[in-house]
DNA sequence: AGAGTAGGTGTACGGCGTACACTTGTCAAT
DNA sequence: ATTGACAAGTGTACGCCGTACACCTACTCT
């Protein structure tokens, strides 16, 4: 009633880059990537789809947008510490930006070029190789070791959290056993063996991860000590 | 002219899952994973799209179908050799598999569930181990940090051969430097130094994978001969 | 000869990304 | 106050996708 009658009935704030990349990242987290469309986004902004082409050229530029939100959200190097430490926490809040956007690993994977938050969170990396003293040829190939895990990705095979029924599980596991004797050995070990990592729940993921990390870090730390001969 | 006359006007033999497979997946090495829809399957069969659905149940099925078809292209495991060089061995013979298929890597990583012929690779792979001497849990966690490279996957952030032009890439190397400094170091080294395994053309991928794979072996070994104390 | 059935066909639907022409709301210059 | 430019949002439409469903057709078995 203040200036204009139809104010109140169009209460949205108008739309601009952001506010759309934010839109889409909330509706990935919820439905998963699968299920998000230029559609949906321009429906949860109360829009026309055409509407977003205003301020993003495309699908693919909305999913870098979204890569560099989620990827600024890293915690920034702690220099204070030595190189592993600093590279291993900060690839730690890497992983845990990725189990807050579940879909964010898969987007990563499927960018041919990276974009420029990712680049920038690289060059960091590099920096702190740099600064712990490793040359910068094997910063080059630890680099290219780590791979995505320096990102923060599990690189696993497939993940284990499929049937909600532990008795559907413990079915499937038996069969799986008879068909495939070593996974049957390592099943049985596994599956009730306290003291092991390994509880019922499957596995520890993040005790995984790190080990895993931990084994790259320290092989890099006695190649930067004493360097391989097949290095240049 | 023998029996029948339109016999000569349909020569195609009857559809079968293995030819649709077949068919989709050089269709996939042909023009990428993107372009591959069940549309373009049944016009290379000369068929309509809906006859597939007589073989596979939908598009997701045929996916797993691809993929146990090019996994069973890995060699088997050569069981007279040392388990890590049986293992290396294997993993490489992976790798080309990949490579030959290069639609493989991406349709593997988005199954949710295995296939029976990753199951079965991955169970001779434990075996491997097992044969090597590792106790069933270093051989559960050696599995989880190999993780996907265990398939030959390189788990690189992005793949670095874009632009054709040797002009345009030098100049997009140059800006790149004077954003990202530590980057920029890198480049300059990697560039112009021919006795590192840095060429002229980028990265030697072969390279950066077995070093990669080695470190990572390397580490394991030496788990198995002195037990890590935070291992259970 | 007739019935059953497996395999290929045709049509159709709802979803997608997005090109292109349009209206509408805002503001500067007249 | 009028105009006209321009940015922002709209509406329609196209071609692609996976696939449900009803149909036809040719062959097997009795």
């Amino acid at each position: 009633m203040a200036t204009k009658i139809d104010q109140e009935a169009k209460p949205r704030s108008p739309l601009n880059k952001e506010r759309i990349l934010r839109a889409a990242v909330a509706l990935a987290d919820a439905n998963g990537i699968d299920s998000l469309s230029m559609r949906k986004i321009a429906e949860e902004l109360d829009v026309v789809p055409m509407a977003l082409y205003r301020h993003v050229a495309n699908k693919d530029e909305m999913l870098d947008g979204m890569v560099d939100l989620v990827v600024a959200e890293i915690d920034p190097p702690e220099t204070s510490l030595d190189w592993k430490e600093a590279m291993r926490g900060r690839i730690l809040s890497a992983r845990r930006m990725l189990q807050r956007n579940p879909w964010a690993a898969r987007v990563l994977e499927s960018r041919t070029e990276p974009t420029p938050a990712v680049i920038g969170y690289i060059d960091e990396m590099i920096g702190l190789f740099l600064a712990g003293g490793f040359t910068i040829e094997l910063t080059h190939h630890a680099l290219h070791a780590m791979g995505s895990r320096i990102l923060g990705f599990t690189q696993e095979l497939f993940d284990d959290t499929p049937d909600v029924d532990p008795e559907t599980e413990k079915e499937m596991y038996e069969a799986m056993a008879e068909a495939y004797p070593n996974i049957g050995r390592m099943i049985a070990i596994v599956m009730h063996d306290d003291s092991s990592r390994v509880g019922e729940r499957g596995c520890d993921d993040q005790f995984e991860f790190e080990f895993a990390l931990d084994l790259m870090l320290e092989g890099l730390e006695r190649l930067r000590e004493r360097p391989h001969p097949s290095l240049t």
